[in-house]
DNA sequence: AAGACAGACAACCGCGACCGG
DNA sequence: ACCGGTCGCGGTTGTCTGTCT
């Protein structure tokens, strides 16, 4: 493969980019706009390929480009999405304005680069469920990565966009130039990023529409409700959408163990799907969790969970370390675990 | 003061998706 | 349907800088 087309000739720079390139960049940009990368070096008087221009432009010479440290509440939104879609930065960097695909994804490397540390440390307490982001361990997280479903991008980006319009409601991106940038995002989240957890087992059809009234959303848009407990606040409710085409109804659980009150503590917390199904099911004793889910919610007690639906459970012992071995024999027990997101406990 | 080291950031590379011919 | 050009994304590497020994 090589180089992209258009870096193939042999007078392209590469390396760093000097303040004169920048200014040049820039001043075609702002003057003529950037149609076709691949014509913007040669009009730019640039020895880059279109490639490296318009990467430039995007990750560093943007006007709207936010610079400077992640506040705590970017933080907890690129935890939570992270939980939700993985590596995809470019729509991490969606819903954080100002904010690059890149500099997320740096920021998350080197994160991840700090836990990897820890935990080597300290063998003996968890590495998971002490700080966030939660599943950052390299062993947890290159587990977790094959866990991940392919998703039906076209379908999960319309709904995960509902979503986060609708749940996270963040503010409009700042206007360009405005020179706002002391104004974070604020994002409503719970101030622990929960656990996720999906069942295919369960296949619905999908919604007729995602323009809907927020009532009717509550009947007819396959969004879940779903439970975010928090240390120190009442459970908040969210509607998720299924992240995989199918999926509407499926079942999910969202909870964080370690940040339940006692009184919540071994208690079976369970949000019915609008088709009567998914029912989430969580468990939690001890120090130890379990996810579930089962089909049919109605045939089981509170405490009850057969064969089949201890299929769709993931348990672990909040003092097991997660490694890619334990994760591997989670997954060959929990059949229809699809992904999995960081447990934060601050 | 100098070298080692780690973190942050910038840039490149490879690949897939998209689109027009 | 096929093909080439282009764009966008995610993974990876390189570079700079601050801190520690």
């Amino acid at each position: 493969m090589g180089h992209h087309s258009c870096c193939n000739q042999q007078k392209v720079k590469r390396g760093l980019w000097s303040p004169e390139e920048d200014e040049k960049l820039i001043r075609y940009i702002t003057t003529h706009g950037y149609g076709c990368w691949s014509e913007v070096p040669e009009k730019a008087g640039l020895q880059r390929c279109g490639k490296s221009c318009r990467l430039r432009w995007i990750n560093y010479l943007r006007p709207d480009i936010r610079r400077g440290r992640f506040t705590a509440e970017e933080e907890k939104l690129i935890i939570s999405l992270h939980a939700i879609v993985g590596n995809r930065w470019a729509h991490i960097a969606s819903h954080l304005p100002g904010r690059t695909d890149n500099e997320i994804k740096n920021y998350w490397n080197s994160w991840i680069k700090k836990k990897i540390r820890k935990p080597a440390m300290s063998t003996t307490s968890s590495s998971v469920t002490t700080s966030s982001p939660p599943c950052s361990t390299a062993a947890s997280d290159a587990a977790l990565g094959h866990l991940q479903t392919p998703f039906s991008a076209a379908a999960e980006h319309l709904q995960l966009d509902a979503f986060l319009s609708q749940s996270l409601a963040l503010p409009p991106p700042p206007k360009l130039g405005s020179g706002g940038q002391e104004s974070p995002p604020a994002a409503p989240l719970p101030p622990h990023c929960p656990f996720f957890m999906f069942d295919t087992s369960v296949s619905v059809s999908p919604p007729s529409s995602l323009t809907s009234t927020a009532a009717a959303h509550q009947l007819q848009h396959p969004f879940l409700t779903f439970t975010a407990a928090a240390m120190d606040d009442a459970p908040i409710s969210y509607h998720l959408p299924p992240l995989v085409d199918g999926m509407g109804m499926a079942g999910m659980a969202a909870m964080d163990c370690g940040g339940l009150g006692e009184e919540e503590r071994g208690h079976d917390h369970r949000e019915a799907g609008n088709n009567g199904h998914a029912v989430v099911g969580m468990a939690n004793g001890g120090g130890g969790c379990c996810y579930g889910q089962k089909e049919e919610p109605t045939a089981l007690g509170q405490d009850q969970w057969d064969d089949e639906s201890a299929q769709h459970l993931l348990m672990w012992d909040d003092d097991q370390e997660l490694t890619p071995s334990n994760l591997e024999a989670m997954e060959s027990t929990a059949h229809s675990l699809l992904f999995m997101g960081p447990n934060d406990h601050a």
